[in-house]
DNA sequence: TTAGCCCTGAGA
DNA sequence: TCTCAGGGCTAA
């Protein structure tokens, strides 16, 4: 469930670790994840240099020397991480890379494959064709810019917030956690809500998300830094996960709920 | 707009 | 042994 702070974390990491670094080895363990034959994969990549690591909405973003592209999505479970050896036995090792001048490897694991890696050419014209529909990143979109944005939608507003199409990403739990912060109940739909609430909940997830990257994202199950060590924001969830636990603002039981065949964690008092 | 599918490990 | 977790996609 890496969302938009964890892969910010990620990115900048590796920036540090492999930002410049070239790429000497690339290796296939289990090819269903990956959307370019693994043959080419393994051709394409060695002798390529790193320019920089970026993200986009939950895709990481490798741009390498030669106008191509190593697009990573971390799905569910997927995790990035240094390694000496590839552990071979591990049936959920999906590909490794080797860089010249750093001893070990950097792996891609994702047990339940909901992950995926695609290569591209840099051109726009070329982008994978989910980073291509992605709509803009919350910190591009003004406060005004997003309540125009939301103002027309019916769908709920938790399920707006998790289309991609519309602002790229929330996922589950910080959905969650700026509709607490902004005090809106997650079944409102956004077409009959004021726009001053609408401009407070974009300041809500502006908020939220760059206080998850300070604390290094939130690790509920897989996400784990590169180095293998783990997030501190799931210490701050106000209401994700805490069913049943009282709301950190008043005290009243958070409950959860089933929106568009997703948790939904909230508070009923604070949040109408 | 929504339901169902993919996928596997954890927990009941 | 069954149910649940859910991001992104497709079909209805």
């Amino acid at each position: 469930m890496p969302e938009l702070p964890e892969i910010e974390c990620l990115a900048r990491e590796l920036q540090g670790q492999i930002g410049g670094a070239l790429i000497s080895r690339a290796r296939v363990y289990q090819s269903i994840i990956l959307k370019s034959p693994p043959g080419v994969f393994e051709a394409e990549l060695p002798g390529r240099r790193v320019e920089s690591v970026t993200r986009r909405g939950k895709f990481l973003c490798l741009d390498l020397t030669g106008g191509l592209r190593l697009w990573l999505h971390f799905g569910m479970t997927g995790q990035l991480f240094w390694s000496e050896a590839p552990a071979l036995a591990d049936p959920h090792l999906h590909f490794s890379l080797e860089f010249e001048a750093r001893s070990g490897c950097l792996l891609f694991r994702d047990p339940r494959r909901f992950g995926k890696a695609v290569l591209a050419g840099a051109e726009g014209g070329r982008l994978p064709p989910s980073v291509g529909r992605l709509g803009p990143e919350p910190d591009f979109l003004s406060a005004e810019a997003f309540a125009m944005l939301f103002r027309s939608r019916r769908a709920r507003i938790k399920s707006a917030l998790l289309d991609q199409r519309l602002m790229a990403g929330l996922g589950n739990i910080y959905a969650d956690e700026s509709l607490h912060r902004a005090g809106i109940d997650p079944r409102r739909r956004p077409h009959r809500l004021r726009r001053e609430r609408l401009t407070r909940l974009h300041g809500a997830i502006v908020e939220t998300l760059a206080e998850a990257v300070a604390r290094g994202g939130s690790s509920i199950d897989d996400y784990q830094h590169t180095d293998g060590s783990r997030g501190r924001f799931q210490e701050s969830h106000r209401v994700y996960g805490r069913a049943g636990s009282s709301c950190l603002s008043c005290g009243t039981a958070i409950r959860r709920i089933k929106l568009a065949g997703r948790s939904s964690f909230y508070c009923p008092a604070c949040q109408r």
